[in-house]
DNA sequence: TTTTGGTTACACAGACCTGTGTACTTAGGC
DNA sequence: GCCTAAGTACACAGGTCTGTGTAACCAAAA
C-alpha cells in the first residue's frame, strides 16, 4: 500500500534527525542549525514546525517513551529476554545510555518538563516489570519489580562509560537469582541437586 | 595547628567552587565567568590557575574520584553498609547522580580524557566489592563484584530522575539476596523455614 | 625603597547559540 | 492563469561562551 521511498513528512523527518544528533552527542551539544544543516533544510523551517528548541526536546523524548509492545512468550521469559535485548543493545555502536537519563543529567533539575517525562518513562518501566511478576503469582511484585529496573539502569549506566555489553549478561544472571529466590522457575537450573522433582 | 579559619589555596577555592556548580547544575550549563563570580574573583585569576575549562573540568572529576577508607568491620557488612551510605547520600537535597556518568553522559563519546578517568572510577568500585567478596570467600567474586555495582549505579540512575532515596533500600534487599546466595551469612535470616538447621 | 608576583578591572576577539524578519521561489489546487 | 502553502536564502539582533591582552594595584620580600 504505502509507497517504498519514505514518504515522511517533515515534521518526522526533522524528529528523526534531532533524535540521532540529540541521543548521540547530547542535547545542549547540539544547536539547531546542526539539525537543519544535517537534513538540508532552512533552520526557518524547522522553526516553523517547532516553536523552539525546548519543544523538539520534549517531543524527541516523547518519541522515545515507547511502550514494550505485548508478547505471547510467558512472563518469566519475557523479563529474561529484556536483558538479551539490552545486550543487542549495548553491543551496537550507537547506544549512548538511556536518552532520559542523559537528558535528566545534562538539562539539570530546574527542566521540570524534562524530568517529568523521564519519571513517567521510569515508571511505565517498572509497572511492565511489576504486571509480569504479578502473572507469574510473584508475592512482593512490587519490590521485586524495582529491583529489577536498577539492574536494567546499573547496566546501561555501566555500559555507556565502559562500553561492555556483558554487564547485560551480569544484569541478566542476578537477576535469574532474584526471580529464583522469589520462587520463579526460570528454567535451567544448573545443580538439580536437593530437590530433583519430575519436571511435570 | 592550622589556623581555625580555613587557610585554602586560591586553587582549591576554585576547585570547590567548580565543583558545587559543575555537579549541581552540569558541566556544560556553568561557564567559567560563572565560576569566578561565585568565588569573586575575576575571571583571569582563574585562568592563571588553571589553562582551560577542560583543564578544571578534569581537575574536578579527578577531585570527586575518593577511594573508600578502609574499615575494621566485617566485609559483608561494609558492603551492605554502602547502600545505607547511598540512602543517606539521596536523601540530602543536593544529591544529583554520579558525576562521572553524568559527565559522560554530557560531554558525549569524544570527550576521551573525560571517559577515561570515569572508566576508572567506576572499575575501582568494582573492585573495592571484589576485594570484600574475597575476603569472604565467596567463589565467583568477580561476577558477584559486578552485579553488585550494577545495582549500585542503577539505584543512583534510579534516584536522579525519581528522588527516591527508597531505591537504595531496594537496592541493598537485591544485594543481600545476591550475598546469601552466593553463600555468605548476612545475619537476619527472616524465615528460616525449611531447612531448620542448628547454627553452630 | 625597589622589585616582584599575584590579583583586579575591563575590554575584546571570535565563536556559537536561539529566535526572528523579509523577500524570493516553487508546486499544487482551484 | 492565479492563489496559497510550504520552503529557501540570508541577514541580523541579542545573548552566551572561552580565552586573551593590558594596565593598574597591592602586599610582601629583598
Amino acid at each position: 500500500m504505502a509507497p517504498p521511498t519514505t514518504p515522511q513528512t517533515m515534521k518526522e523527518r526533522i524528529l528523526k534527525t534531532a533524535d540521532k544528533l540529540f541521543y548521540l552527542q547530547g542535547i545542549r551539544a547540539i544547536g539547531v542549525d546542526t539539525i537543519a544543516a544535517e537534513i538540508g533544510i532552512s533552520k526557518r523551517t524547522l522553526y516553523n514546525h517547532f516553536p523552539s528548541k525546548n519543544a523538539l526536546i520534549a517531543a524527541y523524548l516523547e518519541r522515545r517513551f515507547v511502550q514494550p509492545r505485548p508478547s505471547g512468550r510467558p512472563p518469566a521469559e519475557q523479563i529474561l529476554a529484556t536483558f538479551d535485548s539490552l545486550e543487542r543493545r549495548f553491543a551496537a555502536k550507537d547506544f549512548r545510555g538511556c536518552p532520559f537519563v542523559n537528558a535528566v543529567a545534562e538539562l539539570g533539575p530546574a527542566d521540570r518538563a524534562v524530568k517529568k517525562i523521564a519519571i513517567a518513562f521510569k515508571e511505565s518501566r517498572r509497572l511492565w516489570f511489576r504486571d509480569r511478576l504479578n502473572e507469574l503469582g510473584v508475592a512482593d511484585a512490587e519490590a521485586l519489580a524495582t529491583q529489577l529496573v536498577l539492574l536494567v539502569d546499573g547496566s546501561i549506566a555501566q555500559d555507556l562509560v565502559r562500553d561492555d555489553p556483558a554487564m547485560a549478561r551480569a544484569a541478566k544472571q542476578a537477576a535469574t537469582v532474584l526471580l529464583r529466590n522469589a520462587g520463579v522457575d526460570v528454567g535451567g537450573e544448573v545443580k538439580p541437586v536437593k530437590g530433583k522433582r519430575a519436571p511435570q
